[in-house]
DNA sequence: TGCGATTGGATCGTGCGCGATTATTTTAAG
DNA sequence: CTTAAAATAATCGCGCACGATCCAATCGCA
């Protein structure tokens, strides 16, 4: 005779997408502070991130970038624009695309963001291999899941 | 003489919390459609197999199984008690605590939802023991992050 | 027994994130 | 040249998720 069967074979420690959600969450909760010094959100400093990278963005090409749909970056693009970190404005030569260009406040911010990602790796108790290796696993994973 | 310097060195690719922040959208994305057949939204889904593998728990402990707080659980709970899924009810010998316990009807999804992790495995293209160390290695860092 | 400190939960305000819908412009077809 | 179809972004409504705050119940300790 065995023991009684138990009431679930659902476990929550074997879930990858709990773990992937509830790291997501950590992440936000140290980036939090971090990012409060800079007067952005965590969504906010990647959308600041892109920018860095290349300026002169339409609103479309930075959700392909950042896999958000227009819905969720009018909102906070807005609240950017108010906050003095970037313009937007209507392409003339397209009326339909709104483009995003950084201010020069927006271009000084770089400065102090650039301190963010070490003290990030630092919390994280990864070298930086170990770092790029998840990093890419859970690309790849996030690839594998949008087919 | 050197090429230019690129305008940033912040590469959006290089963020493990990018990567894990786009994987927890894109299993959003993909439970979606699933949980639609039960009703559930993803984190009510997660309460459930919380109370799956233990029922009758209080509001603080599904919180600190799943690293959420009890502003976050309040709402979500009653709207799970108004779906008929779960009963409400303050503990005789703590009045301080909540306690939440299945309905008939809530037990009777988990035959329903055993279908959903088989699907969501297959969708993520890994094996069992890659998904099992990927959710290792994902938890660990969870941990580190949460100090 | 009494009373300050702690605890557990609820409430409020802000900010994502998405589905669905709408409006406008551009492009394509006849 | 006119009309249909597609693309792009804005708008609206809902459900998390969190920090800050509040309130009631309980506990600690004299």
């Amino acid at each position: 005779m065995t023991a009684p069967a138990p009431p679930s074979d659902l476990k929550l420690d074997d879930f990858l997408c709990f773990a992937v959600y509830s790291a997501s969450h950590a992440f936000n909760r140290l980036y939090k502070p971090l990012l409060d010094e800079l007067g952005l959100t965590y969504p906010q400093y990647l959308v600041m991130v892109t920018l860095w990278e290349r300026d002169d963005r339409t609103v479309g090409e930075i959700g392909e970038r950042l896999f958000l749909e227009s819905n969720t970056l009018t909102p906070l693009l807005k609240r950017m624009e108010a906050a003095g970190l970037v313009s937007r404005s209507r392409d003339p030569a397209d009326e339909r695309q709104v483009r995003l260009r950084l201010t020069d406040e927006g271009r000084a911010l770089l400065d102090k963001a650039r301190q963010v990602p070490p003290c990030v790796l630092e919390a994280t108790n990864l070298s930086s291999e170990e770092a790029r290796s998840l990093t890419d696993q859970i690309g790849a994973l996030r690839t594998a899941l949008s087919r």
